[in-house]
RNA sequence: UGGGGCGUCGUCUAACGGCAGGACGCGGGACUUUGGAUCCUUGCGGUGUAGGUUCGAAUCCUACCGCCCCAGCCA
């Protein structure tokens, strides 16, 4: 029941950008977890990411594990990663990787890079390290190990892959850019020293490949397209690239990043999974709390909920945060196809049925499923003269808008009778123990009109069950981000398992197996718990409660409306510390240091630029060079300003503008051709994208595309009536009132000339025929 | 603070100079032997701010504001 056609993404449109250039003819991408913890929601997301991207574009993704460090990856997870993935439903056939198949290339790699003199070993201690590697202002400062020669750290370099140092002892790292803002790039590390067994490799290795010299190569060994990782790997992606670039490859694969996903109510980190499992804050990976794969599908999550769920979500880059609602939602969308209705009451009332004859139990053909999912099938429901209700359907002072039980209020029991509460027996205590009601049944003229339909259990063949109601984990929605200082595990939501032992489920429920989904009518949706279910004695886990619109009610109603008064985003409130270093400050430190663009500053000024034209084009040499030339063709200082500074350096997009083939007579001669209304603007920035790419003069591109502009009035006033014929739904709205559908008409008559028509005349035309 | 990213309904996400659309949510309605199933909904609600370019700006230019990431021998 997946929804719809996929939903566009930023990734997908750099894929059908790849594959229509050429770059690439097929698509590879991969989903290369460490083996260090348990797979969790958030996988599940770049899980139906990279394979659902190779399904729809008929490519492949592979499985990798991507087991670097030896110190904290178990076999255990290997294995756990392969089952979730597919339970999740993605198949990955031969192509299952690790990052320690690659072990010898990488060494050899690495070889390779020190006799290019790219790479040395460094005796630094780690904190040496940190010291020598500076801050985010200042660059770093060299090693003294820097500049050994390549005899010598060839020789190190094998004698640590011989084991003869000790952990710590020296490191294998790149010859970066010790002075790049880029911290990644001082220098990173490539090989450490590890003497631990490698739950793949034993105990071959001692020395291991650090993830930023891995990945690269691992994604060019297996030919990746496209490398699709989350946003706090960006600032890598220039050592990704860096080692690409520095050893020959077989193959050039790309990275993307994109947004993780956060959920709230829970955590999503793998330290702080790890520690709730060792901590036995819960019972272990597979815990139902857990937002882990293992653990929602004990829960009773399906792959198919989870897979609509990530459908749902997108993929972007902002950083976002998920409503849990939306998961909760492709749950219930999904159990309520496959889960048949039953009956059980948690938490008990008997009610004596007066006037029932003493041992008549009448049979029930109980449909398992609601109208709306229309399949067959029944189960028996006996009816005896005692059952047990649910203690919240009954109240002995009914709130305002209460359908369910009171004294002297009736229901119908689901699937059976209409009763009528008349008597309400109380313990000394005052807690209620029983309920006598009259029954009504069939067609029962007398019948009371009810409102409500509760659910019960026979009390003659009740079966005992436990069930237990999973909860959010926290009590707080943001628990990674909580500022009152307090332990994040101080945060946990204590009742996020209540274990319910004197629960009575109706008697068809008792044969039930282990892992069998089931609606308890009014109570939500369980699955049978996959472990601890024995025959005859089912473990009820709640997956999710069914939406409440009573209980939203009642909770509106207690909380006395806590008028939200948001702070309005403080505006514009200069308490805000000083921004990065703009552009125009920048502009005025290059013109402060070079005179010749200070002249050039009030010279522009003198021409009668706004200020702001003549910051723009005076804090590079070459956008000013570029406006002097184009001025010296075509003297409208103004025109030139405005197309450089609005459209060439838009078009440019912060490169270059030597890396352009537009030159300043090209230039030139489009703005002289716009002014003149020989071509609209529209044109003028057809020609332009021609010249930034191509080059040539305006005229010839204007002729050989034949944009010149259109003004004749005939002309015009046949394509205003051939697009108001073409569009009349369009037209009937416009006319209703939609104003802004006159744009619409516009760009279509515009562009159905080809971008000729003079767009002013034709919005003028449109106007005036319809406003008739 | 240097650098790298990101700001569109309450939330998530489209729109690539031409109708701000979809989903969840919220509200309203229908139906009802699940208040909670199910269905309908032309209902609510948004382009961070301020300028500029353009016939037309969420989209291009400029400035400002805000948020995230980077100084592990983790990935």
């Amino acid at each position: 029941m997946s929804t719809a056609e996929t939903k566009s993404n930023f990734i997908r449109q750099i894929i059908d950008a790849d594959l229509e250039s050429g770059r690439h003819t097929r698509v590879v991408t991969r989903f290369p977890p460490e083996p260090n913890g348990y797979l969790h929601i958030g996988h599940a997301k770049s899980i139906c990411l990279n394979f659902g991207l190779a399904r729809d574009y008929g490519g492949t993704c592979h499985l990798r594990m991507d087991d670097t460090n030896p110190e904290t990856e178990e076999e255990e997870y290997i294995e756990a990663i392969k089952n979730d993935v597919s339970w999740l439903g993605f198949e990955w056939g031969e192509k299952l990787f690790h990052a320690s198949d690659f072990f010898e290339q990488m060494y050899q790699l690495a070889v390779g890079l020190i006799r290019d003199g790219k790479a040395y070993v460094d005796h630094l201690t780690p904190e040496e390290i940190s010291e020598y590697r500076g801050t985010v202002r200042e660059p770093a400062r060299p090693s003294p190990y820097r500049d050994r020669s390549v005899d010598e750290n060839l020789d190190l370099f094998t004698r640590m892959r011989a084991g003869e140092f000790p952990d710590g002892h020296c490191v294998l790292r790149a010859k970066g850019d010790l002075a790049s803002p880029n911290m990644k790039l001082r220098d990173p590390l490539l090989y450490r020293i590890r003497k631990a067994s490698h739950p793949r490799t034993g105990d071959t290795w001692c020395i291991y490949p650090m993830y930023d010299y891995a990945h690269p190569l691992e994604d060019a060994f297996e030919h990746i397209t496209h490398s699709i990782c989350t946003l706090e790997f960006e600032n890598n992606r220039d050592i990704y690239d860096w080692v690409l670039d520095n050893t020959p490859v077989p193959a050039r694969p790309h990275q993307y990043e994109f947004a993780r996903l956060n959920v709230g109510y829970t955590v999503l980190s793998k330290r702080k999974l790890l520690q709730l499992v060792n901590e036995k804050h819960v019972a272990g990976w597979d815990d139902p709390r857990m937002p882990t794969i293992a653990g929602m599908r004990r829960r009773g999550f399906t792959p198919e909920a989870i897979r609509n769920f990530c459908d749902l979500i997108g993929v972007a880059k902002a950083n976002s945060f998920v409503d849990i609602g939306k998961l909760e939602f492709c749950l219930r969308e999904d159990l309520n196809l496959r889960s048949p209705r039953y009956m059980a009451v948690l938490d008990p009332i008997e009610v004596e049925l007066v006037g029932w004859a003493a041992d008549r139990v009448t049979m029930i053909d109980a449909p398992l499923w609601p109208e709306d999912v229309g399949r067959p099938g029944t189960r028996p429901l006996p009816l005896g003269g005692r059952v047990f209700i649910e203690r919240e359907d009954f109240e002995q002072t009914p709130p305002k808008g209460f359908k369910r039980l009171s004294p002297g209020a009736a229901v119908r029991l689901r699937y059976g009778p209409v009763i009528r509460c008349d008597e309400v027996l109380r313990d000394e205590t005052g807690r209620v123990v029983k309920l006598r009601c009259a029954v009504f049944e069939g067609d029962a003229a007398e019948a009371p009109r009810v409102e409500g339909t509760i659910h019960w259990v026979p009390a003659h063949a009740a079966v005992p069950a436990e069930v237990r109601l999973y909860d959010r984990l926290f009590s707080v929605e943001k628990p990674d981000a909580d500022t009152s200082g307090r332990d994040w595990l101080t945060l946990l939501n204590p009742e996020n398992l209540v274990v319910v032992r004197g629960a009575l489920v109706e008697p068809a429920l008792a044969a039930l197996g282990p892992g069998q989904h089931v609606q308890l009518e009014r109570t939500g949706y369980f699955y049978t718990d996959p472990k601890d279910t024995r025959p005859g004695a089912p473990v009820f886990n709640r997956v999710v409660t069914l939406r409440d619109s009573w209980a939203k009610r009642a909770t509106v109603a207690a909380s006395p409306a806590p008028s939200v008064v948001r702070p309005a985003a403080t505006a514009a409130a200069d308490t805000g510390k000083a921004a990065r270093k703009s552009r125009t400050t920048l502009r005025a430190e290059a013109r402060a240091a070079e005179p010749a663009l200070a002249a050039r500053y009030d010279r522009y000024l003198a021409l009668g630029l706004s200020a702001e034209d003549a910051d723009v084009l005076t804090g590079a040499q070459d956008v000013g060079d570029l406006f002097e030339a184009a001025l010296s063709v075509y003297g409208n200082a103004t025109s030139i300003a405005r197309w450089v500074v609005n459209e060439v350096l838009g078009a440019a997009k912060d490169a270059p503008l030597s890396t352009l083939a537009l030159d300043a007579a090209g230039l030139a001669g489009l703005v002289r051709m716009v002014d003149a209304g020989d071509i609209s603007n529209l044109a003028g920035k057809e020609v332009l994208a021609e010249l930034v790419e191509k080059g040539g003069t305006a005229v010839e591109i204007v002729e050989r595309r034949g944009l010149r502009q259109v003004n004749d009035a005939a002309a015009l006033g046949a394509l205003v009536e051939a697009v108001i014929a073409a569009h009349p739904d369009h037209v009937a709205r416009y006319k209703a009132g939609n104003a802004g559908l006159l744009g619409f008409l516009t760009g279509a008559a515009v562009r159905q000339s080809g971008g000729k028509a003079n767009p002013q005349q034709v919005r003028a035309l449109l106007e005036a025929a319809l406003a008739g």
